[in-house]
DNA sequence: CTTGACTCCGTACTATGGTACGGCATTTAA
DNA sequence: TTAAATGCCGTACCATAGTACGGAGTCAAG
C-alpha cells in the first residue's frame, strides 16, 4: 500500500506541512521521488513523527528531539543528561509560579477584605 | 536628573532596543519628545520594566504582562477578576509542569536502574 | 567648534514552530 | 478521458521576544 504524505500526516496526526517542515529540518528522512510519480513514506516516518510528539510533550524542543533522535544508538548516560537537564529546568519553573501563586492568593484574600472599590491591594501592589 | 533611554536600559538592566520594543508594544509608555533635545523618562519607567521583568520570569507572556499592567485604573473587584483568572491560569501551567515532572521523573528512576547502555529506557518509552 | 557619544526612527533580521499559498505535475475517480 | 484531488516545491507569512543597523539629529567635552 502506498502511503503518500498526506496519509503520513493523517496517520501522525498533524498538518501535511508539518511533514515538510520536519524534512526541512531533516527530523525525518524525504523519501526519494521516484522517476514518476509520488513519494511514499515507510512505516517508520509515522512511527518517527509519533516520537517528535511525545518528546515535544515532554518539553524538548526540536533541537532538542534531534538530538534525542541521534542518540538513538548511544548510551543511556547521554541520554539521561538531556532528561534531567529538563527536569531541572521544569522544577525550576515550578518553584517560580508557586511563588506566584502565592503572591496572588495573598493578594486576592488581601481583596477580599477590602471595602473600597477604587483603592485595590493589587494595584497599590503594583506601584513601584 | 535627566533620564535619557540609555539610562532606562541600564537601570533596569535591559538592551536600549528592548526599551524602544516594549514602547511599541505599549508596555511603557513613550514620554514626550521635547522641542528639542532627546526624551527623558521618569522612575516610573524603570520600575515598570522591572515589573515586566519579574511578571516573565514568572512564566507570564508580554500580553499577559499587558494584562496585569491594564488592571491599573480599574476597580478592585474588576481587578480581583482579572487576577483570579491569572491565578487559575497558573495554576494549569503547574499542573501541566507537574505530570511532566512525574513522567521525567519516572523515567530518570528507570534509566538509574538500567545496567544495558545500549539500551535507554527514556529512548524506548518514545518508540512507538 | 569639532569630534565622539548618544538619541531617534524606521526597517530588517534573529530563532522557534509551524501554516499558507501559488503554480505546476501527477494520480485517481467518474 | 477529463476533472477533481493530491503531490511537489519554493517562498512567504503567523506569533513571540527580542536584536541589529543605517542615517540623521543632538549633546557635551576638549
Amino acid at each position: 500500500m502506498t502511503r503518500t504524505i498526506s496519509k503520513v500526516a493523517n496517520a501522525a496526526g498533524i498538518n501535511i506541512e508539518t511533514v515538510r517542515f520536519y524534512e526541512r529540518k531533516n527530523l525525518i528522512t524525504q523519501p526519494t521521488k521516484p522517476t514518476t510519480g509520488f513519494r511514499h513514506y515507510p512505516d517508520e516516518t509515522v512511527a518517527r513523527i509519533h516520537f517528535i510528539r511525545r518528546a515535544q510533550e515532554l518539553g524538548f524542543t526540536l533541537d532538542e528531539v534531534s538530538n534525542l533522535l541521534s542518540l538513538n544508538d548511544r548510551p543511556c548516560s547521554q541520554v539521561q543528561e538531556l532528561a534531567e537537564q529538563k527536569l531541572s529546568a521544569v522544577k525550576e519553573k515550578m518553584a517560580n509560579l508557586r511563588r506566584l501563586e502565592n503572591v496572588l492568593q495573598s493578594l486576592l484574600t488581601q481583596c477580599h477584605s477590602n471595602d473600597d472599590e477604587s483603592r485595590c491591594p493589587i494595584i497599590h501592589s503594583l506601584q513601584p
